[in-house]
DNA sequence: GCGGGACACGATAACGGTAACATGATTGCG
DNA sequence: CGCAATCATGTTACCGTTATCGTGTCCCGC
């Protein structure tokens, strides 16, 4: 089609004389703004598709101080947790001219620094980031942002701005008690040994703390490190199982590993949920093809990304409290016993 | 620490006032470039510290004509596929300076398109993008943005510029001498009925013209819709079987409903490998923990992102050829019989 | 003691758009 | 039929940074 390699970047001023209108015109076509008549709109928009011309977001944006970035700050891809909320926040997204981009932390505070301070020099319109831990300088770079910034997944805490999520806390205190109402007393928990995965402590917290009401507490735990799959599920609960074999429940901070376990214990012929218990956190696809179902807690991931996107696009208010928590909600399962 | 709510954004001016130097010298000192003495790189950072300045890449990308992003575009996200093809792209980028910014395709050809204009007019230095089959437009906006294109996954094509991948025929021809050397011959194929899923319709065409060459064909297959899950295989594979009960074999074109058909069948306690062989597509993690390991081809999805990563930054020159063909490798697993 | 590099920094002009206002042509209405 | 409102387009001045070139100072060797 095109003959000819063009070695000069195509701009508004090759579409203007193309079309003979000015480069104002063409701009306000491009953009569906201001009054054109069709007549011209038809012959710029003509011009610019045979050239090839595509709209240059980086003078534009210059110009307009406005960019329809998002920015989406979240500690780890391979966690099955993060398609779920993206999905949410582009789902709401979508019709608002807003864009996500998303950056990756790994858990590392100054990573998180690192891909904030990348992020905020884009001038995107709004942040999102999960949790609500954040270094000085993070905390002080979003102040001086002067833009929306939406903590997401936990609300146990003083947000920045505002707060989308669920109580850790309260997910495992509520697990703790439908444990405890199902009649299991020798309560053993597996999960990742991460000081900077503040969900996951606050969530075992809560989960202490509920034992210690009834006067329990856990009769043993497991710690890993690095990522989750199947396979590190099956060795701690083994671990476990073989260190205190008289254990009748095992709650697991995540349904990967949780899974695993399972899969390890229906192996070695485990009664379950009669002689042992098992439970896991998320509430993720994966579970629903087990040759069980683990009971696990459905942590909202979809609908805090769409809480918060909506947020961020201005769908809706922020609000007064600056925090929206939801319910953490129990799923049954197949796992614990009936009470 | 900041006592003034900022209402104007703060610029290079400011840091320039704050320490006394031209604007032209912080910008030299926050990007260490040119010659600036040690005591006012000092002064400028220390200045530029206590504002809380974050430059402006938009204004900088402008002035600069250089935008340190790489556009990766891709058709899923919830495939297990995505994560470490971009794991292997941002450990091959981490040290470039360029930083990737991933777009969702869905499978679809207009999504593409647009995504692609999108990225574009953001003017990266660089493309990534899934697969070889794109539209005549979306040729036309990479052959016109001048800028290195890399596709990867498939090699199996004409690439635009630079194609690294694995050849999903030779996949499924490498696939299929694996099963006819250990003796099954009554071949079922269970995969997604997605005709904008090219490398699942050449894998498969691989395969089955293989098995022509053997004088055999499938003796049954099933397609399913959406996403691919446990529970779908396991769907899927109890179809086949009631349908078919005399299949010996199984080809799943990924590894997720592999997965499932594996738990499936062995809850029905068929006797794997000896009655009925498995296969699947991919070689995910997710496999690590199963009961039995489901045999698999590695689909070598970190390499693909290290290497398409090292092209677009230049730290590898392309092939004369255009195209990187990694061999796709069968993980034997223990769901085919020895021969 | 003087010419000429380094060295450290500043002034100026882009970069490619858009906001805001200005302009000329048309239209509607009393 | 005249005047104001409306419509379609153009003009001008930035947006915040960097490339390029220019300027002044210091130091070194002959």
């Amino acid at each position: 089609m095109n003959m000819k390699r063009p070695r000069r970047p195509l701009t508004l001023r090759d579409v203007s004389e193309a079309s003979g209108v000015s480069e104002m015109t063409v701009s306000r076509v491009l953009r569906n703004r201001g009054d054109v008549s069709a007549a011209t709109r038809e012959k710029v928009l003509t011009a610019a598709r045979t050239l090839g011309y595509v709209p240059n977001k980086i003078a534009g944006g210059l110009a307009s101080q406005r960019v329809n970035l998002v920015a989406v700050v979240i500690p780890s891809l391979s966690n099955m947790v993060f398609p779920d909320v993206l999905g949410g926040i582009s789902a709401e997204l979508d019709d608002t001219g807003l864009q996500p981009v998303v950056g990756v932390t790994n858990y590392s505070p100054s990573r998180e620094d690192a891909v904030l301070y990348d992020m905020l020099s884009w001038r995107p319109s709004g942040v999102i980031l999960a949790g609500l831990e954040h270094s000085r300088a993070a905390r002080a770079m979003l102040d001086n942002a002067g833009l929306p910034v939406v903590e997401i997944m936990d609300v146990d805490g003083e947000p920045i701005d505002t707060a989308v999520g669920i109580s850790h806390r309260r997910a495992g205190a509520e697990m703790a008690d439908e444990i405890l109402a199902a009649g299991y007393r020798r309560i053993g928990f597996i999960g990742t040994h991460m000081p900077e995965d503040h969900r996951a402590r606050k969530r075992l917290a809560g989960f202490e703390e509920r034992l210690g009401e009834h006067g329990l507490q856990l009769a043993a735990r497991e710690y890993y490190q690095g990522g989750s799959s199947l396979h590190k599920g099956r060795e701690l609960t083994e671990r476990i199982l073989t260190r205190e074999p008289d254990l009748d429940f095992l709650y697991f901070s995540n349904d990967m590993i949780g899974a695993g376990g399972l899969l390890w214990c229906m192996e070695k012929g485990y009664d379950i949920p009669g002689r042992l218990g098992l439970a896991g956190f998320n509430g993720v696809e994966l579970l629903d093809g087990l040759p069980m179902r683990l009971t696990t807690t459905d942590a909202r991931r979809i609908d805090i990304g769409r809480r918060a996107a909506r947020i961020v696009a201005g769908k809706e208010p922020r609000p007064e409290s600056g925090i929206i928590a939801l319910a953490p909600t129990i799923m049954p399962g197949e796992t614990i016993r009936k009470h």
